[in-house]
This record gives C-alpha cells, sequence and structure tokens, in this order.
DNA sequence: TTGTATGCGTTATCAC
DNA sequence: GTGATAACGCATACAA
C-alpha cells in the first residue's frame, strides 16, 4: 500500500477551495449543483468538479445537515423485524432508497409498543425528513402515531391499514386475497371449506373475509357457521402458528366435516397442517390447506403451502415512493404559508393486487360432489 | 388540538441559558454531564436541568456531531437481512443497544457485493464510531473489509469467522456443535448417518466436520464416505433448501443405506425432508433429520425440525459489546498517539456454545442394532 | 465555580 | 459570474 497516511486529515471544502483557486462559496454552488450554479462558467464547474475528484472531496454529512436544516435520512420504524412479512417490506424500501441521496434509518420496536414510541422520539430527534411505518397486524395503533400525525411529518404505513387513524397506508387488496383463495380452493372442487378469520379488530382481517364471502354468494356456497374460526386478538408474535394449530385441532374435534382449510395467513397455515399431521390427516391428500402473505416458511415447508402473495417489496417500494414525493412537495410549498396539507395529511390507502402462489399444499377434493 | 403552534421554534442552548440565567457553556456542561460538572454547585445543576426540562429542550444531533466529531452512533452492515439468520442476530444487537446513547445504522447489502462495499462507504461517510458486519454463510470478504481493517474502525464481524483475515468475530463453537448433534443421533441409536457437509471454503463447515469425525472417533464409528455429501460455493440465497433436496435425492438414488440426515443447517434440513418425502420416506419414522443453526422455519415446519442452536441474539449482543469496549478504549487513548492496537486491531474470535434442541424430526432407529 | 470567545464545515445572503 | 461574510447549535480552552 503506497503510505495513504495523508488521508488522515479530511478534506473540507475550503480546500477544495484553495486548490481550485475558486472561493468557498462557488465551490459549493457547483458542487451542490444549486440553482445559481446555472450562471458559474462551463469551465469553472469542470474545474472545480476535478479538483474535488482529486482532493478526494467529501462533504461533512453534519455539517451540511446543520447549515441546511436537512437530514437526508428517512426514518424506517418496523414493528417487529423477526416477522418475515416486514423483512421483504424493508427490501423494497432500501431498493427503492437506493437512487436517492437519503438514507433510511432503521429501528425496529420489538413488537413492544414502548420501544416504538421511544424509538420515534429518536428518529424525531434525528430530524428524519420522512416516515415510513413497517407493520405487521401485531402493531396496535393506540395513539402511537398521533405526535407523528401532527407534526406534519411525511409518514406513510405499510402492511396494515390505518386509513381510518386518517394515516396513509400501502397494503394488499385483502378483499381480493380472501376471494383469490376461495375461488382457488372452490377450482378444486372443494365445498366444505373451514376459514380460520385473523382476530376481528383487524380491519385487513375483515376485508379478506368480505372477500371470501362475495365468492360464496356469486356461487352460492354457504359457509358452514361450524366451519368458522377466528384468531385471538393477541401481541405474541407466534400467536398466528399457534391460534392455527389449535383453532385446527378445535376444529377437528368438533366433528364438523371439511376438506380444506382457508387460513389467515402462512403462519396460521402452517399451524393447521401441524394439527392436521397429529391428527393424522394429511396434506392436502387428506385436507387442503391455503395460506396468505407467502413468507419464506411457507415455501420451506413440506408439502410447500399455497397461498395467496402479497407483493411485498412492491408495497415496500411504493410506500417510499409516496414519502419521498410528499417531501419533496413540502419542500417546494416551504416558503407558502398555510395549514393547508403538505401531501402529510391526506389519508389515502393505496392498494396492491395479491396473487395466487400454487404449491403442494392444496390438491383437488377426492370424492365429494358438491355443497 | 390546542394550539402548539409556537413549537415551531426549536429550543437551542441558549434559550436554556437566558432562562435559566446561566451561560451557555455552564448549560453545556451540566446537561452533558461533562468532566468539569463535577465543580458545578448541586443547586445550578438542578436548576438548569429542570429548565431544561420545562423548555423541552432537546440537543440537536448535528450541531453536536459537527462540534465533538463524534456521530453517537455504530454501523450495522447486514449481508442479507431476509436471511432469518442474520435477523436475530440483529434483535441482540438492538438490545446490547439499547442501554446506550449509540444507535445502530443499518444497511442491508441484499447478498451483493457491490451494495456492501457503497454501503460501507456510506457508513463511513456518515462517520459511525464502530462497526458490526453481520455475515451468514453467503458472504465473500473478498477484501471488502480491507479498508475498514486499516481505517482503525472499531470492527467486528458475527456470524462468521473471519479471524484468518484478522477480523475479530463472534461466531457459535461451531466443532461442539457438530459433535452434539452426532452425540444427538447416535444416542438415538443411528448408525448410518448421512452427512450433507457446508461449502468446502467455508471455515465454519470445516469445524463441523471436525466434530463430527472427533465424535465418530471416540465411538469407534466410521462414517460411510458415500453418504457424504458437501453443498456447492454458491452465491444464491436459497442454496441451502435446494442443495439439500438435491443431495439428499442424490443420496436417495445411490442406493447407499442410512437411517438419518445430518444437515448443515436448518434450510438444509428443511431441503432433505423435501426430498425423503418426495421418495416416499417420512421424516422422522424412516429417516431422522437434524439441522443447524434453529431459524424460525425449522421450528414452523411439520415436523418441526430438531436441531442445534446457535445463540443468535446473544451473539448480536456480544459482538455489540465488543465494538462498544472498542470504541471506549479508542476514546481513552485518544491522545496517546502510536500504532499499536486501539482494540480493533487485535483479531481474535469469541466463541459461544450451541445446544442442542429437541423437536419431532428425529427419533430413535426402528431395528438396526450397530454399525 | 461560571462566563467569553472561538471554531467545527457548510450553505445562504448579499455585495462586487 | 464570483467572492466575502454571516450564521447553523454546540462544546471547549481559557479567562475571570
Amino acid at each position: 500500500m503506497p503510505g495513504r497516511r495523508a488521508q488522515l486529515k479530511r478534506i473540507t471544502l475550503v480546500d477544495v477551495a484553495r486548490e481550485s483557486g475558486f472561493s468557498p462559496s462557488t465551490v459549493s454552488i457547483v458542487l451542490n449543483n444549486a440553482p445559481l450554479s446555472r450562471y458559474v462558467a462551463a469551465q469553472t464547474k469542470e474545474h472545480i468538479r476535478k479538483t474535488a475528484q482529486k482532493l478526494g472531496y467529501r462533504p461533512d454529512t453534519f455539517a451540511r445537515s446543520l447549515r441546511s436544516r436537512r437530514s437526508q435520512t428517512i426514518g424506517v420504524m418496523i414493528f417487529d423485524i423477526s416477522d418475515p412479512f416486514c423483512m421483504l417490506i424493508l427490501r423494497g424500501i432500501e431498493r427503492a432508497l437506493h437512487a436517492t441521496p437519503y438514507l433510511p434509518i432503521m429501528m425496529d420496536a420489538h413488537n413492544e409498543q414502548k420501544q416504538f414510541e421511544s424509538y420515534l422520539d429518536m428518529l424525531m430527534e434525528r430530524r428524519v425528513e420522512g416516515l415510513i411505518v413497517v407493520a405487521n397486524w401485531l402493531f396496535e395503533e393506540g395513539g402511537l402515531l398521533a405526535q407523528v400525525r401532527d407534526s406534519r411529518l411525511p409518514t406513510i404505513v405499510v402492511g396494515r391499514d390505518l386509513s381510518a387513524e386518517k394515516i396513509r397506508s400501502v397494503i394488499v387488496e385483502n378483499e381480493q386475497g380472501g376471494y383469490l383463495a376461495m375461488e382457488h380452493l372452490y377450482g378444486l372442487g372443494h365445498r366444505r371449506i373451514a376459514v380460520i378469520r385473523g382476530p376481528a379488530k383487524l380491519l385487513d382481517s375483515q376485508r379478506r373475509w368480505e372477500g371470501i364471502q362475495r365468492f360464496a354468494r356469486e356461487h352460492a356456497l354457504t359457509i358452514d357457521g361450524r366451519c368458522v374460526r377466528e384468531l385471538p386478538d393477541s401481541l405474541d408474535p407466534t400467536s398466528g402458528f399457534e391460534g392455527g394449530v389449535a383453532l385446527t385441532a378445535e376444529l377437528l374435534e368438533s366433528g364438523v366435516e371439511f376438506t380444506a382449510v382457508l387460513a389467515f395467513d402462512d403462519l396460521t397455515a402452517l399451524g393447521a397442517v401441524r394439527a392436521l399431521a397429529r391428527a393424522g390427516r394429511k396434506v392436502p391428500e387428506d385436507c387442503s390447506v391455503i395460506g396468505f402473505d407467502d413468507v419464506p416458511p411457507a415455501l420451506l415447508s413440506t408439502p410447500g403451502i399455497t397461498t395467496i402473495r402479497q407483493p411485498m417489496e412492491d408495497m415496500g417500494a411504493l410506500a417510499t415512493e409516496f414519502v419521498l414525493e410528499a417531501i419533496g412537495k413540502a419542500q417546494e410549498a416551504d416558503g407558502a404559508e398555510g395549514a393547508g396539507g403538505n401531501g402529510a395529511g391526506q389519508s389515502a390507502v393505496h392498494m396492491l393486487a395479491p396473487s395466487l402462489v400454487l404449491r403442494e399444499s392444496t390438491q383437488a377434493v377426492r370424492v365429494e360432489i358438491a355443497g
């Protein structure tokens, strides 16, 4: 290594100015492509850029942020990073942010409201310019986002429909998803379908149910009330799986017949498989199972779980674009005073289409003919 | 909303000074608990703290960092956040960092060396005070960390043994893990054990194999060479699972007999289960399977995968402590010039003990008596 | 014990 | 077209 010890001293804007023979202001203007740079001679620009490059100049983030009041960061609050559902959304966020000068600052709330609050505080303190909340279904918005809402910080939540709380959301089309799941099962000949619904409190859970019912209505299929179970409102991260096990076992013991289980999500489906196996019923031969989400464990288990896929990466990317857009607008309308929305306030819910992912946990029903 | 519009103006140190009647310096000293604060009257401190509280003063991170040259952040480079293995380590890091004033800045390299490099750059630019690299086995240290190494930035890698590259590492005791797995299988009566080794290049893979061999030696068990397969050196994230499927299928077709499969990791084990199922062999009745790591999918699949657990959360926490410690030392020895180590250079590998997690994928061998 | 003055590296507002 | 100069908010050496 050719003695790079000189690198120890940081190169500043002033160094570049001195070396290039121009003033710090000009250098700053050029290097930032500031509006004023329109009036700088092309030759000057070229020269300044060259020397900056030569010296290996890197702007100091802190000085820049201090002066410009802009942090160039987006806060990403993850409600539970160990939930595979959240993870894939992160990918999308990172992907969308990659082309921009913004850096994500991620925090994991460990499934705890308390943490969520304190981290939110930290993020605000670090002056993030936007906020993306990655929520799974355990997330309880107990006024947590109230402070954010009227802080005018461009905010969006992905993974949960919080439009009722006046927070812009990006989610999957749950109703459509429920419909698709039913359609698939029905197409395979299933008529006695057990449904494990999500927690009642969950809006997304409602929607899926609506989709299920719509399909049933359209096909004159009645869903036996005894075949429907509901996941409890729980704060336990593994409650989906355990709920699936328990509720399926319940279903099995109740004696009511069914040839397929439509589970709220993949973990629930995995739980159903477990319970069925325990009862000696093989999947899919003796009973089909369909999940929702398409998280990795659904692919890795045997049989692979047929599921309704949420385009999580796209959801993350979309949410990111919205936030960036809102930040842009807020900047434009910066001088323009007024109580009017800077884009942060306008609550709306953006929905992406789900899709069926065929794997091995569902198959045509064996004997049954019709309901 | 009761007109909170006054909040728009940020409270600064000067505001607190004015309001409390003391000078900015005194206020700064008190609020930071700086060394000099030892000489400040208790009453003064009290008063200053009260008014700071009253005004809702929050120090400006950027100004503080600009001045003090300290970012109060730790860079966390995750090689692949979608790998459940990495995820749990993150939990540990976050937990350990929580009690400190340090904020983690996480970046996900998406399994790409290119990304890794550019993000590393970003982290350095943001002046992180320490670096934790969360690596899975796909991570290739192709000189990636060279720049970090001689940047004197306290660095540690968790999840991979990179001590050979002179980088401090926190890992599980792989040799012991391999031994434990064999011990478990042997204890259940298995004598014809198929082994799917990890990639040859991987040091961790070697160590596990050594543990396996040690157990075999100690118990006069010979491992049939025909029963041993090796995962390819691959950069594909799902290669573990697919490798497991393919190699197990190969094993099955080769006609050689075995009553158990000892897989390199949980994904490989899951792959083995899949291949066995396809061949009509049930797990664990017809063949036992043991994994390594204890990642969530191992728990969620049916049967649950018996595995050797890596204490990933503890590994993350330990790594974090080391980095914090190194930062502390570097600060102390700040004036003390010298080429000598500030703790960052001292390469060493710290190992945590693995443990057996019993689930349903292994059971006593049916008939076989001895090798 | 406490206050004053200075500078961290940038950007922005003016003059020239 | 370009250059002085003044903040941004904080921490610290030094003075009192």
